[in-house]
DNA sequence: TAGCAATAGCTATTGCGCATAGCAATCCGT
DNA sequence: ACGGATTGCTATGCGCAATAGCTATTGCTA
């Protein structure tokens, strides 16, 4: 059986990503995590204050889209939200939320070594600049 | 602002797919296809007579998922079903599927080239072999 | 300082891709 | 001939992301 997407570099890194995410998601799952909530917790913790707006543009994620987002996590006691001015708001991490950003980041950790070595040594130091060439400018 | 994301290799991964992905479906809508059709489309014309169960297990798309993607391919009379027995059918492109191949074709290499530019040319030769050996065993 | 554009947060809705569970009909190997 | 595997299908739900539109507040500037 023929299979011309094989030949495709675009198309081996759709199917990549979606193998390693979806890995990844199923490793976060016992920490009752999903793959958005990690990158804002990682993002909150390493910047206490920082405003949903502000993770909306770090993550590139519509300012609509966070709000079920933060309001899950602050529903899960993960952080809290306090207000800078009249329309702003402050994001920080709870207790819970930062010993869950400590049990997210072994997890993360662990992932990230497990994925480099299944990249052959031969590419690996030129896996991610690749990667990092075609999404930040 | 610090970016703890910007240091993992799969946050790289995933950031990139959604990127390059999204141009891509950019450069599509034009022909009215959706990604996935794009995938069938070159399976459908490499492999006259594959039945919508090859294809699924190809793509690795369940064969629920087929069902309104053949479906919606059928009504845009791109391809049509000829029964092979009582349960099976196998799909073939019509003229018009075999002429919107050809013009996905024209998009997807002109794409594939400019992607592969994107990507440093120290990196170049390493881009596919490091991303096939994460999804293909 | 008054006015106005930009910003923050939010609601509501939609689309896409993918997953699971279950069903009826058909095929195939022992 | 029978039972397990396969095919195609319905129905449903989840996660992520996009768009349009709204209110209130902020902050620049004329």
């Amino acid at each position: 059986m023929k299979d011309p997407l094989l030949d495709l570099p675009g198309y081996s890194l759709r199917r990549a990503a979606a193998a390693v995410m979806g890995e990844f998601v199923a490793r976060l799952e016992p920490l009752g995590l999903r793959l958005s909530d990690v990158s804002a917790l990682l993002l909150v913790g390493a910047n206490p204050g920082v405003t949903a707006s502000q993770l909306g543009r770090m993550l590139d994620i519509q300012r609509a889209n966070m709000v079920p987002m933060i309001a899950r996590m602050e529903a899960a006691r993960l952080l809290l939200r306090q207000p800078i001015d009249g329309k702003s708001h402050g994001l920080r991490l709870t207790e819970i939320g930062q010993a869950r950003l400590a049990e997210a980041q072994r997890v993360i950790h662990g992932f990230e070594a497990e994925l480099m070595e299944r990249v052959p040594q031969a590419h690996r130091e030129h896996f991610k600049p690749a990667l990092d060439a075609l999404w930040r400018d």
